[in-house]
DNA sequence: TTATTGAGGTAATAATACTACATAAAATAC
DNA sequence: GTATTTTATGTAGTATTATTACCTCAATAA
């Protein structure tokens, strides 16, 4: 519709292109204006605008709304964008939530299979698993084992680096290991990892490429993600982060058979039973 | 907005169901239904739809209509699609992804900005934040403490409800809650709230549309996803929780004015020094 | 200059959305 | 169980908005 507009403009009459200048300079606020809000700021009248339309194939100012409407609302253009401090509510929340399904189409399209396959397979195999991360990425680390535990394995997360530390060195050849850190540089995370290979625990690293946790462990899924826009709150990697293992999760509950099918069942009743108020 | 609807379709009155139904049953021709048309296949009257229209947060049926018209159209792009469990490593990515996407697209659609302007408000003049949720929701309380403690007031997040129960007695009416749950039917978190209320507590929900939660609160930010197909893991309403408290805590940050943006800067380069290795 | 055509405005009309009020139903108190 | 209050929903009227019919003015051509 927009493109419509624009290639249409030059055929159309000399007010009905006043009428087109005017949407195109604001498409969103054209949406919800009235006819003649549209009318006096293109200095036409109401006629007009509606014989506009009817040039556009549309049988009325209505008809036109709604197609440019939804236009607007399916032209998927997202892309990071800086905030700035003069931005109002509405351009805040769109560029923050623009940046996070650019990240996320993102981490879809760098998304390896056939390890996202050979980390379900470890995790199938395994006897327990536990999560690891600090700050950002703890959170990140407690949302995993929410997910896990419901297939019926033993599964914990630890966000403090001393206890990480400490669970590390009571890990066995059949525990599996998550180390999420979006920089892949955390020391003591580094040391914790050294620990649980000492133990021969497999260890899965979420975290950047080339980076020295990706590095120390058996296998990476890498989660890139620019984070020089996120001065202010880092949320495209904790996304991104979560949207992996959210599919680890899903990937083992569908792989694992009907074991685990059941396992979920019996977690997702409990669960129901416990918030019939919430899940 | 179909979810809204849908989520929200039992806290409404007999009427306005059937007005819901009538939209759920043919969402596409209602964008271009005019309101007695709907009043009346509904057997209702036009009031009726558009109170119906205010209880969806819409300050009358046009807007309802634009809302509506404009979640119809960007369900196309990306949108949610149950997994299956003959699915391959690939499909089952691109599936969670685009579904998650498809949730943020919708907060973003559906996001009250002026709602948004308040809650900022409410958290610049405030003394303390604390924020409440258990399970999933647990693990957003987390990350808003996060993201909140470095603009410079104490932030806290509660994820145990005896805990949340007796914090909430503490607080007074220079305090700020935040009650997080995708269901808003929580009724330990219910409980906390009304403690925190006597307290004379401001109290911010982050949950559904018309649930017991939204009406106990002051103010109500609204997230509605359809977890139908989140048997497996509730991924969608997660990310759409930490993008709205993302977009809080951003808005806060810029709204704030110089004090809040020298305080981050004072945190992030605390922040950077003890994760050189991760942040 | 004077018809002829078409662009574009004015004013009236139709339609649509919305408001204020009244009544009925339900919930609560006595 | 009745009275009182509250809540839900419809009726009727009003305001807004879109649309139509018609008229004027300007441009072109005979």
């Amino acid at each position: 519709m927009l493109a419509k507009i624009k290639s249409g403009r030059d055929s159309l009459r000399k007010s009905e292109q006043k009428v087109a200048d005017v949407i195109l300079a604001d498409p969103d606020g054209s949406v919800q204006s009235s006819i003649q809000s549209i009318a006096s700021r293109a200095q036409v009248s109401e006629p007009t605008v509606i014989r506009f339309c009817r040039a556009l194939d549309c049988v009325g100012f209505q008809e036109f709304k709604l197609k440019l409407a939804q236009d607007l609302a399916s032209r998927g253009t997202f892309f990071y964008q800086d905030v700035s401090v003069d931005d109002t509510a509405k351009e805040l929340s769109t560029k923050i939530i623009d940046g996070a399904i650019a990240s996320l189409m993102h981490v879809k399209n760098q998304m390896n299979h056939a390890t996202l396959d050979q980390v379900i397979d470890l995790y199938l195999a395994c006897d327990r698993v536990e999560f690891y991360g600090s700050g950002g990425s703890g959170v990140v680390a407690e949302d995993a084992q929410l997910k896990f535990f419901r297939l019926g394995k033993t599964a914990i997360a630890y966000s403090d680096p001393h206890i990480q530390h400490a669970a590390a060195s009571l890990l066995n050849e059949r525990s599996l290991v998550f180390a999420i850190s979006a920089s892949g540089r955390n020391a003591d995370l580094l040391h914790t990892v050294s620990i649980a290979k000492d133990h021969r625990a497999s260890i899965v690293a979420i975290t950047a490429t080339g980076s020295p946790l990706a590095a120390a462990a058996d296998i990476t899924l890498t989660v890139d993600v620019v984070e020089d826009s996120d001065i202010f709150s880092p949320i495209k990697s904790r996304l991104a982060q979560i949207a992996v293992l959210d599919i680890l999760a899903v990937g083992a509950a569908v792989k694992g058979g009907d074991e685990i099918l059941e396992r979920l069942a019996r977690a997702s009743q409990a669960i129901d039973f416990k918030f019939v108020k919430d899940r």
